[in-house]
DNA sequence: CGAGTGATTGACTTAGATCAATGACCGTGG
DNA sequence: CCACGGTCATTGATCTAAGTCAATCACTCG
């Protein structure tokens, strides 16, 4: 999800670039795994077949984004993983990861903290999917993504992006917008929504 | 989210166990840290609170569940922490933890793959969320949780709890079970649901 | 300057939420 | 032992918010 800053020079260092034409397998469900990929440019898709053929997605990863963390401690996958476009990966090589969090408590912590971090983020996420209404959907974006004062938002990337990941469509997300900073809700500027206090 | 087989002995001797009543606090935002939480019983609520003095909740957690994994990487709690019922916690203290991490390789490797796991599970479930049709978000969840066959769903709990873990009304899910079960496409027994082919 | 994309608004439709009612089952306390 | 309260499972009726289709304007980029 995020630039790996997390990784130690030994890992950098050992890491393999690899390009894959959309369409083709990155890796097939019970092939041995290789390690973690970090994906420089382009999408993939984690996917598992059921009965009827179809394909069920497990996560869609872009730019930027890692995949298959697990399966540093596993020895085969349990999905398959294909190049949605013309993709360019990085791939830290498992037996380099697991020595490295072998030898380097440093990278262990650091590794872990990442983790932790995401498990947080995506149980938040999570959370905000429960959430029916889009009005209340967008608050608790708001809500949760607001700066140090609580009041603005920095948007990132488009709005298009952001209703996206709130699970709506852009319209919804423009009309709700649109609607809460009529009844002065909040504030829009370029790039930032800024929350209002409650008039109570 | 799972019972915390990945402990070592060392960190069960430290754990505390401290209860809380319903609407009691366990921590607050700014304070300092004080490790991981397990909870033995009852639920909890990680929220932060907005402009309006609205609760944006982050996480809902019950009996068996953990929280807090981020707040042992970063020295105060960005959110509040609440008991919604009457609840026993298991505190895994941070400074014990922390000192596992970097003395023992093995605990670290344990640690990160629990955290790798929990990664992985809920970037399907956030995937899942993304399906709007009711009929193939269970679709989703039966081709992802079907045993090694690829044919039959175990299920644990109710099909109420079910139906709230897939972002349904219980309603809504009975009556789509139905329907999938009257057009052949799953058969249903007592605790189970079975896919069947498609009859391409 | 056109093509492509984001932002925005309108009109329409529908799937799922909501409200409601019923039967089955289970534990429990008198 | 059984009546009662509680919860789950199920189905019906209704309503509405959000999805879908569509059109327009602004902007950027080669």
């Amino acid at each position: 999800m995020s630039a790996p800053n997390w990784l130690s020079p030994t890992i950098r260092a050992a890491a393999k670039e690899i390009t894959f034409k959309a369409g083709q397998y990155i890796f097939r469900s019970g092939a041995r795994t290789t390690g973690l990929y970090e994906i420089i440019q382009g999408k993939i898709r984690l996917v598992r077949v059921d009965r009827s053929g179809r394909e069920a997605i497990l996560q869609v990863a872009g730019a930027g984004d890692t995949f298959a963390e697990a399966s540093l401690f596993s020895s085969s996958y349990h999905c398959d993983a294909i190049a949605s476009t013309d993709t360019t990966l990085r791939l830290y090589p498992k037996g380099v990861m697991l020595a490295e969090l072998e030898r380097s408590p440093k990278f262990s912590q650091a590794f872990a903290a990442m983790l932790a971090h995401q498990v947080m983020a995506l149980r938040t996420r999570l959370e905000q999917r429960n959430i029916q209404s889009a009005r209340e959907r967008i608050r608790h974006y708001l809500a949760v993504n607001a700066d140090a004062s609580g009041r603005t938002v920095t948007i990132s990337g488009t709005l298009k992006d952001v209703a996206g990941g709130l699970g709506l469509t852009h319209e919804a997300f423009y009309r709700t917008l649109a609607d809460m900073e009529a009844k002065g809700e909040i504030e829009r500027r370029k790039g930032t929504i800024t929350l209002k206090k409650s008039p109570i």
